[in-house]
DNA sequence: TATATACTTGCATAAGTCTTTAAGTGTTTA
DNA sequence: TAAACACTTAAAGACTTATGCAAGTATATA
């Protein structure tokens, strides 16, 4: 984890000195690993427990676990527990639709490019 | 740079193996430092030169250029040389207005939270 | 209360990232 | 052709991140 994004996770206690831009930098982390973004991606259609996003994603229970924590830490994913199931989604919608927004600049570019159809 | 990253800077010579998860969260490496969120953000109101980015940033120029080799790799922008100067730009509009959907969510979230006006 | 279930956490280590410095390339001007 | 300018690249060191495994916690059930 980079420095601010270690700064991020104790943002609770002291965020007088962090801008937007950091904060925003840290926060896209969240989507630089194809773990988390396919999380996002299954969360974006509802809210699916650890074991869920596990068995769906093949990844064990243990480093999809971790994996929330960074996206909670972030303020991207938020949870509830029912019984001893705990449910994980979105915390915001608007996350979904940019990452979806750069998923469609991306393919435009890479048609142009013809490295896919 | 992860090994996604790194695979995803051959990508011009074998794209065949590489899902669009992987290239994604491998693009969304650009955007989780804040010296490169900046250049996105200076670089989406118009091109600008590599020096001209280094002064409004204040951040050496060696070191914009190493990040701006990054985003040139992950074909987040692209470039053209006028003499001896070379001017960057976005790549793809919709990647500004994907930062700005997800900047746009962090902020109602911080709200939220009453962690920011 | 003991056991099972569902999940989280700590730790080790391998791998990746960021920044700086120094040297290199391409283009224009003297 | 030499020097200057604008930028790129390489290499090194400090730091950060990802993963697996083993152990721990919280809740429900027998």
């Amino acid at each position: 984890m980079s420095a601010v994004a270690k700064e991020m996770e104790s943002l609770e206690y002291d965020s007088v000195s962090v801008d937007l831009v950091t904060l925003h930098a840290a926060f896209c982390t969240i989507f630089s690993s194809p773990v988390r973004l396919q999380i996002m991606d299954l969360l974006g259609l509802g809210e699916k427990s650890v074991g869920a996003l596990a068995e769906q994603l093949n990844v064990p229970m243990a480093n999809i676990s971790q994996h929330l924590r960074l996206m909670r830490n972030q303020g991207a994913v938020s949870f509830r527990r029912e019984g001893k199931t705990i449910y994980y989604r979105v915390a915001n919608q608007k996350f979904i639709e940019g990452i979806m927004k750069v998923r469609e600049g991306l393919l435009e570019e890479l048609r142009k490019k013809g490295e896919v159809v």
